[in-house]
DNA sequence: TCAAAAGTGTTATCATTACACCCATGG
DNA sequence: CCATGGGTGTAATGATAACACTTTTGA
C-alpha cells in the first residue's frame, strides 16, 4: 500500500553507536552483521528506519533491541547524516545515536534472524557499510569531549570498580599511554563522589579498594559547579 | 507530480537559529514572520523542506537566505527534532542549525514577498510558532556551553572592539550581572589571542584600547592545548 | 623473599580570586 | 575640576604537575 506526497522526501533512519569495555577497560564498539543489500554481509552501526507514530529517539531504542537485545539504557543524540550519496538506495537521512553501557548489564542477544552480533575493539574494526565510519568518528570525538566535563566511566564500569581501572578506562578513551597515578587520584578523589565499598581479594598483590559512584552527590556537587561556572564567567580552554 | 513510496515517510525541514548583538552587546535572534498557514502572522525561526539534491547544510543555508537575505556564514548543526505533532500538517523533522553572526557583517533583508525579518532581544521574544521556542532554548544552552571553551565573541562583535563590549557580551550570554572587570581582562589577555589596534576616540572618558581577533594564534594555540588538555587526561567540571 | 600492583608525601609552580586603587578624556 | 568609564597592583589561596617513595598481597 503506496504512500503519496507532492513533494520528493528523504527516508529516515537512525543509528546507534554503543560503547562498552572489555575485560581490561579499553573501549569497544557494538556492530551487526547486515543480511540484506546493500552492504549484505559487511558490518554496521545497528539502525533503521522511523515509523511515524514513534518519536526518533524511541526509534533508536527499538531498532537497537531490535538488532542486539541491548535495552533500557540511556542514548543520547549524536549528529544528523544527510549528504545526498550517503546510501546508494536514494536519499536517506539518518539521526545518529550515542550510548555507553556497563556490559555485563546489558547482554547482546542475537536477533531472531540469526544475524551476528558482536563487540569490536576500536583499533580492530571491520570494514563499515554507508558512511558508518564517519558516524563513529564523530562518536568517538564527542566521547573524548564529553569524558572531560562528564564522569562517564561510571556507566561504562561495573558497578564496584578500582582506581587502577577508571584510569585505564581514561586512558582507553583518550587514547594515551598512561596518566600519572598519583595526580588522576588526587584528582578524582577530590571530586568526591566516589564512595569505598570494600577490597579486592584474593589477587597476588596488595589489594585494590574498591569504589562506588554517587549519584547523588555527584548530581547535588554538578549543580553547586554548574553555578560556580556562571559565575567565573570565562573559562576558555581555548 | 506526486512521488510515491512503499511506506509513509516524515516531511524534512531546516531551522535556523542566528545571534547577533545589539549596539549594547545584548544578545538577539533573527525571526521572520510566517506568511502561510499554520502559524500565519506568527514569528518563527527561518527554514524550510530540505531539497533532494542538497545537504541539510546547504537547505539551511538557503532558506536563510532566501528568508532573511543573511548569508556567507558558518553554520554548525543544533540537534534534530521530530516528535510526532510538532507540526499540526504531519510528521515532520527538523535539523536545527545554529550561527553567530556580526550584524554589521551581515545585513538583513526583506524578502522579495516583503515577509517580516527582524532581531528580537532574548527576553522580549514574541510567541514563536511550532516548537521553535524549544528549539531556541536548545540553541541558548549550546551556546552559553561554547562560550566557555570558544571564543565566539569574534563572531558576534564588530572587527574592532573594546575589552568592555567583550566582557558585556559574556555577562549578556551568561546572563551575569556583572562579571570582575579585573580577572576578565587577565585572563582574556593571558591567552595572547588579541591584538591591539588603536583607541576609541571622542568618548568623554578614558579613551578604551581597541583590539582585534588574531585568528592564526588563536588556531595555533588552540591546537596546542588540545594536546595538552589530552595529556592531562581528566578535567571534569563535573 | 620476590614480583606486582596499590597507594602516599611533598614541593615548586602556576592560576584564580578579591579588593582597592590610579588614569585619561570631554564637558 | 568632576563624572565617567578605562585600566592596573598585589597578596592570599588553591590547583596542578612531577617524582620518589612505602604498603600489602599471593606465589
Amino acid at each position: 500500500m503506496p504512500y503519496t506526497y507532492d513533494y520528493p522526501r528523504p527516508a529516515l533512519t537512525v543509528d546507534c553507536v554503543v560503547f562498552g569495555l572489555d575485560d581490561q577497560q579499553r573501549l569497544q564498539v557494538l556492530l551487526i552483521q547486515r543480511d540484506n543489500d546493500p552492504f549484505q554481509g559487511q558490518w554496521a552501526l545497528p539502525g533503521g528506519f522511523v515509523d511515524m507514530d514513534e518519536t526518533i529517539e524511541q526509534a533508536a531504542l527499538r531498532e537497537l533491541e531490535e538488532e542486539t537485545g541491548v535495552k533500557d539504557l540511556f542514548v543520547e543524540q549524536l549528529y544528523t547524516f544527510g549528504n545526498p550519496g550517503r546510501d546508494p538506495r536514494g536519499r536517506v537521512v539518518s539521526v545518529a545515536y550515542f550510548a555507553l553501557v556497563n556490559r555485563s548489564r546489558h547482554p547482546v542477544k542475537a536477533a531472531s534472524d540469526a544475524r551476528k552480533v558482536e563487540w569490536f575493539a576500536l583499533n580492530q574494526l571491520p570494514q563499515l557499510a554507508f558512511d558508518h565510519d564517519e558516524i563513529l568518528q564523530v562518536a568517538r570525538a564527542r566521547l573524548r569531549a564529553k569524558v572531560r566535563y562528564q564522569p562517564i566511566g561510571f556507566e561504562l564500569l561495573p558497578e564496584h570498580f578500582t582506581l587502577s581501572q577508571l584510569q585505564q578506562l581514561y586512558e582507553s578513551v583518550l587514547g594515551l599511554e598512561e596518566l600519572n597515578k598519583r595526580n588522576f587520584r588526587t584528582r578524582i578523589l577530590k571530586m568526591d563522589i566516589l564512595e569505598e565499598v570494600g577490597k579486592q581479594e584474593g589477587v597476588a598483590h596488595r589489594p585494590a579498594k574498591l569504589y562506588r559512584f554517587n549519584k547523588e552527590k555527584y548530581d547535588r556537587l554538578a549543580r553547586e559547579k554548574h553555578e560556580d561556572l556562571l559565575r567565573r564567567g570565562v573559562d576558555f580552554e581555548i
